[in-house]
DNA sequence: TAGTCGAAAACAATCGATTTCCGCGGGGGG
DNA sequence: CCCCCCGCGGAAATCGATTGTTTTCGACTA
């Protein structure tokens, strides 16, 4: 290995000086009364040797590390990356870094990282992961742990919490459709165990009943992750039924991609035979083909909004919205049309 | 803030042995000699109390942190998020887990991490940021600073590097178009300034020249990033030329997406007009529209394959190969087609 | 000239673990 | 009967920083 590092102790023989006036000079705050000459030697000397201070040691010390844990369900679904990213340039501006968990949506993983991170004394952690279990949240309420929650929120209504306006984004959604004639409509909703599945399908079906349209169970699948393959294997369900529904409304986009894989190998064109929404608007939606019409959701902006909360309350600064909600968007792309049976419908009766 | 964390000496304390005693216990090996029964009492205490041991200490004493991090120039480039997953995925099961760093393709921060992942003390580092400088690099060579290059390897060949293997994967993309036909074909390179951007734009030349073919200055255009938008307006230089391209073979997926959209905005039509080659084969890559002809990448197994890479540089274990090349292989989807040229001409000749 | 004050820097405790070195007591061999 | 060795586990040093407390020393005052 490499000669031994440069710790403090060297430093302070290479200026003449005890290590804690080297430690005072490096970081102390400028009241300190210390000869500027004492003070120019030792950065001298600590340039001179490179010394760069053991963050162990200091976080050690300290009890603090500036650091942030980071627990993600899936990083492979696109809407993490550019949330990932909001957190990450936020959390580097103010002098943070981040260790990011990938839970690969399992429990075992997600409360074993949740362990790793308190063993590094992260001083807060944020959690994108949707389907965490209660109880693991339960545990870092009762540990006064500082945490934020990221695009799915938890019952409790207190905890911290980053999200996207999921009533107000489906509820578009389905207008949409609604507008352009649609009256079958199918939902594939995300895992009922996380709270984003749950608050988007119970938003959907708000909206059907507003419109007073059916929601029979034959139209609504309940995807096993938020997955496209999940989607995909949700939407057999809906499209080999007898009568399948003319739009879909996808919990994420993802599953609306797996809906638009199975529409295309079904034979089924979209939107001409089936429109398709989406919920996120994730990178490159506007190149898929068709491009998705899905409901933005400002993503990287997420991101930073939850380090700065968790940043907020690490530091101890007030927090006024403990729960900040951020508006959607519908998008309209194309992969959304006024149905067949309607036109002929519409056209006949004209 | 909650209670006082629980510390091996209050486990000591509840076991009513030392510290050192609950220090063999827990992580002795196995032929030290305890009596059993004082092993069951310290392992009864230590679970009663919900004692974990604090990493930063343990870092400091054994200085070792089973930590690795990792450099990436753009997470929401979606060949990453596959990457790290599966580095990531290794890693764990080996019991290290991840720092990751988005550079953002800036030079100052990936410094700035750089120090940072030192000052961590991780066992080592993974850099996936192409665009690193040879500083930077030469830097971690010289201190023996355990690292692997991941999908981009460096000019010194001795480095530990996993990477696709460019110039077979270029090389049978432009096969692919000029067997369709095609005879001006247009690069666009990524910046010249990375290794994979040099590597791609050689192997394309190369191949171009093996078929006797032009490849004037007016056919090749360097993008400034391997993004969507610089693919995008390097395209642009092609496109609006006098004598446009029939097929762009694009350094990466993104840049390809970029001249597609472009190339819809000009109204050509893809691959009609203009077909379209990527490179790394990105997830979701069959769902674009067109589907993108493109050159895969095993991106999960690279990152696999580099964690073990270095874990085993770091665990001291015996390298074989230190340089680990993966084959790609072209797959051929929507993007690509003959040209109408070559058409015409075909048909005459007929 | 002794005493006081204050600035500057050294000393030492501390954070929480690991590990080397010892001490104690008992059993076996000479 | 004494000594040595071995099994067990305690004491203390160590990793590299930070920070409250002392010490030192020069200047100033009475």
């Amino acid at each position: 290995m490499a000669a031994r590092r440069v710790t403090i102790t060297d430093v302070a023989k290479a200026a003449n000086v005890h290590a804690s006036t080297v430690s005072r000079v490096l970081n102390g705050r400028a009241e300190l009364s210390l000869l500027p000459e004492t003070r120019e030697r030792v950065i001298a000397a600590a340039t001179r040797l490179g010394y760069r201070p053991s963050a162990l040691a200091r976080g050690l010390r300290l009890r603090r590390t500036f650091t942030l844990g980071m627990l993600v369900p899936d990083i492979t679904n696109p809407v993490f990356p550019s949330i990932i990213k909001g957190v990450e340039g936020a959390a580097h501006a103010r002098g943070y870094h981040l260790i990011l968990c990938n839970t690969d949506d399992s429990f075992e993983r997600e409360a074993s990282y949740l362990r790793v991170l308190k063993e590094w004394r992260v001083d807060g952690i944020l959690i994108a992961s949707s389907s965490t279990a209660d109880s693991t949240i339960a545990e870092l309420r009762r540990e006064k742990f500082p945490f934020v929650l990221v695009n799915s929120a938890s019952r409790a209504s207190d905890d911290l919490a980053v999200v996207p306006d999921n009533r107000q984004g489906v509820s578009a959604a389905l207008d949409h459709l609604i507008e352009l004639g649609h009256r079958r409509i199918g939902l594939i909703a995300a895992p009922q165990t996380t709270m984003t599945g749950q608050e988007r399908l119970l938003a959907a079906r708000a909206t059907l009943r507003r419109h007073h349209l059916a929601h029979e169970d034959a139209l609504v699948a309940v995807a096993d992750s938020f997955s496209e393959a999940s989607g995909y294997s949700a939407a057999r369900r809906l499209l080999l039924d007898a009568e399948p529904p003319t739009a879909i409304f996808g919990a994420n986009d993802l599953i609306a991609l797996g809906v638009i894989r199975l529409a295309r190998e079904l034979g089924l064109a979209v939107p001409g035979d089936l429109s398709v929404v989406g919920f996120n608007d994730i990178p490159q939606a506007e190149l898929f083909d068709p491009p998705l019409t899905t409901v933005h959701v400002p993503q990287e902006e997420m991101g930073i909004m939850a380090a700065a909360l968790l940043i907020d309350q690490v530091e101890g600064r007030h927090i006024e919205r403990r729960r900040v909600v951020l508006e959607t968007q519908l998008t309209v792309r194309g992969s959304t049309a006024t149905p067949v049976a309607a036109t002929t419908t519409a056209m006949r009766s004209a």
